[in-house]
DNA sequence: ATATCTGCAAAGACTTTGCATGAGA
DNA sequence: TCTCATGCAAAGTCTTTGCAGATAT
């Protein structure tokens, strides 16, 4: 983890902290490869890229990593309809960055968008506040996915 | 199937028709389930369902009849988190019918709402256009799922 | 008649679990 | 030190595939 030392401890640190979870070599070389990579990995592309740095570690701990950074809010979970699971950081280390997928169906690329993001935030606060009330639902999280085919899929035709 | 002769041949008649495909007796007990329940079904469910009135039908059938029916636009698939796809019909005899999915993460249980729909759809169609244009992408559907607890599962907090 | 559909069994893909060893605080 | 985390192997789930026999048109 070349330059790590030097810069400090990541801004990860105190969420294990708080929680009592220890910080582990496996753990930071996976939340490394999440926090350098912008694309939608499934656990298998963390595992290879993990391997990389450190090819000690094993999918299981890739797996079981994953789900504690999902309990941590840390990462998310999900699916783009291809039978696998894919992980992204929640936020980064200047908060919250948030966005929404366009998965191609044809190639299963996925283009993340933050347009409209406002006018989506303004309706789905209060769809959210509604449905609260009317179903005595806590919501906790929203998931808007488009789906289509992209400029290359199209061609294809 | 009883009544199925006399009520005439169900709406889905013609469409597998225009397309070559058989309609045969496992096809239509699948169908008949799936238009029958209001729930979100898995492919198990369906089987378990589809075997009280046709006992000899296999599992295999009823994937590959879900796969025919989604291609054919008859039938929607879900996910819901927990590993497993969900299946309902995408539109009744009397046309389409929208809606969006509210899951709770706690018991796994689905409520659908209708309400914001138009709302919903005014967003939707003017996001589906700019993204449309900007990433030359042509969408062809889109999904909105709120996560959160239901009543019983926030008392249980 | 004949191309399509079906059921069974087996394989596949992804994810989780059990358990002994190893490592962080 | 001593509890928590890891890696391996095996098992678990859901879904898909191969193939011979059955069926719709």
């Amino acid at each position: 983890m070349p330059g790590m030392n030097r810069m400090g401890p990541p801004w990860w640190q105190g969420s294990f902290r708080r929680r009592g979870y220890r910080m582990t070599l496996p753990r930071q070389v996976i939340l490394n490869v999440l926090n350098r990579t912008s694309e939608h990995l499934s656990a298998e592309d963390i595992y290879f890229e993990v391997r990389k740095t450190y090819p000690a570690v094993g999918l299981t701990t890739v797996y079981r990593t994953l789900e504690l950074l999902i309990g941590m809010k840390l990462v998310s979970k999900f699916d783009f309809g291809d039978g696998r699971g894919r992980y992204e950081l929640s936020r980064g280390p200047e908060g919250i960055r948030h966005h929404h997928h366009l998965v191609c169906t044809g190639c299963g690329r996925v283009i993340d968008y933050t347009d409209f993001i406002d006018e989506e935030r303004e309706l789905l606060e209060s769809v959210e506040k509604e449905l609260s009330k009317k179903h005595n639902f806590k919501i906790l999280a929203h998931l808007i996915q488009f789906y289509g085919l992209c400029d290359k899929c199209r061609e294809k035709e």
